[in-house]
DNA sequence: CTGCATCCAGAACGATACTG
DNA sequence: CAGTATCGTTCTGGATGCAG
């Protein structure tokens, strides 16, 4: 039934309500951590603090802790405490935040196009030909 | 190779570059004005500042100046000269610009359904019964 | 008509150190 | 291990007024 692989249309911004809707989830995804984080729930996986913590690596407590907490607040992320002794907490998305995912992947993809690296250059590189799977190139960094 | 209409999968937050192209994706969009002009840019045709300046109406004329400056610099938006006397402006969207449509109805979509006014009640609308013109809506705001 | 200059309050970010 | 407390710096959003 989809019509187009990107259908995409009514955006319409003329709309003070659109407006607000976009302003609200602009105000979630645009803090720094937030969608770095998302990501990471969203690869599935046990997520504890410490793990959270180094699989970023460049995130300190303070902002993992403050980032976390309002993602749980914003009822994106759930939080459990798993242990006692050791205390370890695990973090797992609610539904609406599983539900980033088809915000988060978009942003992702526009951002290797446009941004990777920080060439532009102004190049009109048009190039809608990356369609298919070549996306998960995931070049291995570091 | 999945055709489907929403893919979505390597969102692979384990990568550092990945993890960057994020942060530098949100750090665009996570500025209150940007979504909504770009938004409003992706509508219709002729935009000048001070028809964008009444299409969103809460904006400051800094605002929108500081934010078209921003976003003209990111490479989003051109900017013309279009009359002298009374000094016009025109602002189109670059193809970077027009691109992020693919980002900005995801969190349009998203908006609509988790928080549009804080009436969600875990609706688990997985439903993509909505997929055709349903979307259109737009109620009557204002 | 555009949009820059100033001034300001408040939020975001980050480093470090400390508590449960 | 998880998370909070502080402190300080930078950025952002916004009002107002002036200039090209």
């Amino acid at each position: 039934m989809s019509t187009e692989p990107i259908p995409i249309s009514r955006l319409d911004g003329t709309h003070k309500r659109t407006q607000r809707l976009l302003i609200e989830v602009a105000d979630v995804l645009g803090h720094k951590w937030h969608p770095v984080i998302l990501a990471q729930l969203l690869n599935g996986e046990p997520h504890t603090f410490s793990e959270l913590g180094s699989a970023i690596d460049d995130v300190s407590n303070k902002m993992l802790s403050d980032s976390l907490s309002t993602l749980q607040d914003a009822g994106l992320v759930d939080r459990e405490v798993v242990s006692e002794k050791p205390v370890r907490v695990r973090y797992t998305l609610t539904e609406r935040g599983h539900d980033l995912e088809a915000v988060l992947d978009p942003m992702l993809r526009w951002g290797r196009e446009h941004l990777a690296g920080e060439a532009i250059a102004r190049s009109d590189a048009r190039t809608s030909l990356r369609r298919s799977g070549a996306i998960g190139g995931e070049v291995a960094d570091e």
